[in-house]
DNA sequence: TATCGTCAAGAGCAGTGCTCTCGAATTCTG
DNA sequence: CAGAATTCGAGAGCACTGCTCTTGACGATA
């Protein structure tokens, strides 16, 4: 009886797929708020309604297109870091960087999703925590390898960061295990350095006074290393 | 006759006043994607197509909004940075920094409209780059006066900038004069950075993970003018 | 074979941006 | 000052959106 059940979440399964793979194109031609329910239907041979028995909104249409993007990132950014050496932190650092800046390049509407202004009206479910934290996670093992192997010698030109951030910093440290808080706001330094230079370029801040954008970026991502105190 | 003329011409500006505050109002309680011509309209007691007399299209609208929000951001800029002592240049930064910060929390949904991800099919007109332009001018002003005064020394742990990034770093010399190709990739870390910050902070990428975050954002505001080499 | 759940289709509601036309008011001109 | 020209608000209408509800058909299950 399970053979005939899966039969019909089989294709059911399959059509899932095909609007979230329509969808995805069309999220990447016209932008999140050109995505309409009804064209993917269209495209897809289906009168408008149809679509709500597999995505009862938008909105969850939307919410399995950013877990998709969370996960393509991620894995982008294991990939990059799986191909360095692993005792090259600076390298793997770099890596991960042009990973994300390039992933961001090539799915900029993708990227807007998950990194720019929320859709309105629209509230992230419990589903996404998980998958956002990919990319986050092979950063902090990147900084919890080198500090281990003695590798992580911050620079002391910082003041210690004050108390009250004591347990947020221990919140962090689940990523990044065995560092101090000064490390850890380092890291946050560089991170939010890190998304907050591609979105400056993807979102067209740099248009007219930046030109070597590659460029520019691997110096300022090498910069935020030395600030976190990687290896040179 | 040209009293006459002024007269017509003045209801207009009052009406297109009017226009863009409750259009003000509805994008920050709806968003941009909320924001539409005849909720306006019907506010004003208009009908819906009185208002394309006024602004030709919703896109005109936004244009409108976006460059308010762009000098009303430059002005809390202003004048945070006008109520510091001229030569407290660390002070200085930080004051912009929280100036922007609390006019984005203020704000959101038009720093979303200004930082966030670009409005798809809108296309910024030129109108809009010189009111961008006027919190970076406040912070190239800054960097420029600790540099003229000497006190702009940054730690010497980044390599130097490759020879590639020198026109762009020229064309940002407009903005922090007589400073170094080094202290230009500083500068552009130190701004990415900030609004790197903003921008995770609002756009909830914090959410469950730093709750201290005005502490947080001090410290590492700090920590990118230590890298700037703003004296301490 | 009869039943029951799943599904696509269609109509319909309320809303959107935007265009067009048509009178009325207002401004400019002779 | 009268007539011409311009500006303006109102209304209807087009094509589109997300979403809901009902209807009828198909296929799996007992």
């Amino acid at each position: 009886m399970s053979a005939s059940r899966t039969a019909r979440e089989r294709v059911r399964a399959e059509l899932i797929r095909e609007i979230t793979d329509i969808a995805r194109r069309h999220l990447a031609t016209e932008g999140a708020t050109g995505l309409s329910l009804r064209a993917v239907a269209r495209e897809m041979g289906m009168v408008s309604s149809a679509i709500y028995r597999y995505f009862p909104s938008r909105d969850d249409l939307l919410t399995a297109l950013i877990i998709d993007g969370y996960n393509a990132l991620g894995e982008a950014a294991e990939k990059a870091d799986a191909a360095c050496a692993r005792d090259d932190y600076t390298g793997r650092w770099l890596a991960v960087c042009h990973a994300i800046r390039g992933w961001a390049l090539a799915h900029p509407h993708e990227y807007a999703l998950l990194y720019g202004s929320p859709v309105p009206g629209y509230r992230a479910p419990e589903d996404t925590i998980a998958p956002a934290a990919r990319d986050t996670a092979v950063y902090g093992r990147i900084l919890a390898d080198a500090n281990t192997a003695g590798r992580l010698v911050p620079p002391a030109i910082l003041p210690e960061p004050p108390a009250i951030i004591a347990p947020d910093a221990e919140a962090i440290r689940m990523l990044i295990p065995g560092v101090s808080d000064d490390v850890i706001t380092r890291a946050v330094t560089a991170w939010t350095g890190l998304f907050g230079m591609v979105s400056f370029e993807l979102f067209g801040q740099f248009v007219g006074t930046i030109d070597h954008r590659a460029e520019f970026f691997e110096h300022n991502m090498t910069g935020l290393a030395r600030l976190l105190g990687l290896p040179a």
